[in-house]
DNA sequence: CCGCGAATTGACTTTTACGTAAATCAGGTG
DNA sequence: CACCTGATTTACGTAAAAGTCAATTCGCGG
């Protein structure tokens, strides 16, 4: 486990800009250390990275995906807060939940999409 | 099941304004009927309707939504097309099941961090 | 036949998530 | 030191996906 990670290095790994990763820093996402003014990521930075992106395929802004981010972290000492974090991390659930039920059916209409295809060659006389 | 909705009712239905259903016809997604200048959506422009919309809440883009449009309709009749668009429908796939990985990813770090609240609480003598 | 609410059209605006360009700076190398 | 490469900052630009607003315009209920 290296210890840190320019941040061109994170851009060819996840194949974004540096200005993406800027952003990010910008939003409140990530806050990588700074030798000088140079950016260092640490494991923990680049695994943020790797959530963020994660957060976007599945088509969570970034506001979205700064709460999700928010419930990884070390969970707070008021017992208050805690149940209030559960709350949340069902309301995420929740979501995915929606995504993953979309997700399927979407699956399932590309099979039947296949299916259709399969047939129409098979009409036309192709061996498939 | 009804023959014809009207713009809001179908706004109401699903949450979305009419000015969205406009715009996705602009975009050529759905193509409803008139009646001198009334829109008249039938079942099928229901039913495009929900695609369009779970492709959203997936993240895809209205261009990556089209595509996926494009492949449930009725296959074409040359054999050429019919191997490019199977080819086409492949692609969409995986890039569903990167979805999923993804889903199921965040879905269990949502796990770990829920059962760190509750090992949190179990410290601070709270009963879950 | 007339009025009124629902629908349409078109133009402009907004938000999000970056892209891009220009100027500056830091640091390692010959 | 002069140079070059990479990183940073600042500022403006922009494409996508609608929202908003204003000006019509149907069409049907009385």
């Amino acid at each position: 486990m290296r210890e840190y990670y320019t941040i061109t290095e994170l851009t060819r790994e996840f194949g974004i800009s540096t200005r993406t990763l800027r952003f990010y820093e910008d939003e409140g996402l990530i806050h990588p250390v700074r030798r000088g003014r140079t950016r260092l990521y640490r494991p923990s930075d680049r695994h943020l990275v790797r959530q963020i992106l994660r957060g976007r395929r599945l088509g969570f802004s970034i506001n979205e995906i700064r709460e999700i981010i928010q419930v990884y972290k070390t969970p707070p000492g008021e017992v208050a807060q805690l149940h209030l974090l559960i709350q949340k991390i069902e309301e995420k659930r929740q979501d995915l939940r929606q995504k993953r039920r979309d997700l399927e059916d979407t699956l399932q209409e590309l099979d039947r999409a296949e299916e259709a295809c399969v047939e129409r060659l098979a009409e036309l006389g192709v061996k498939t």
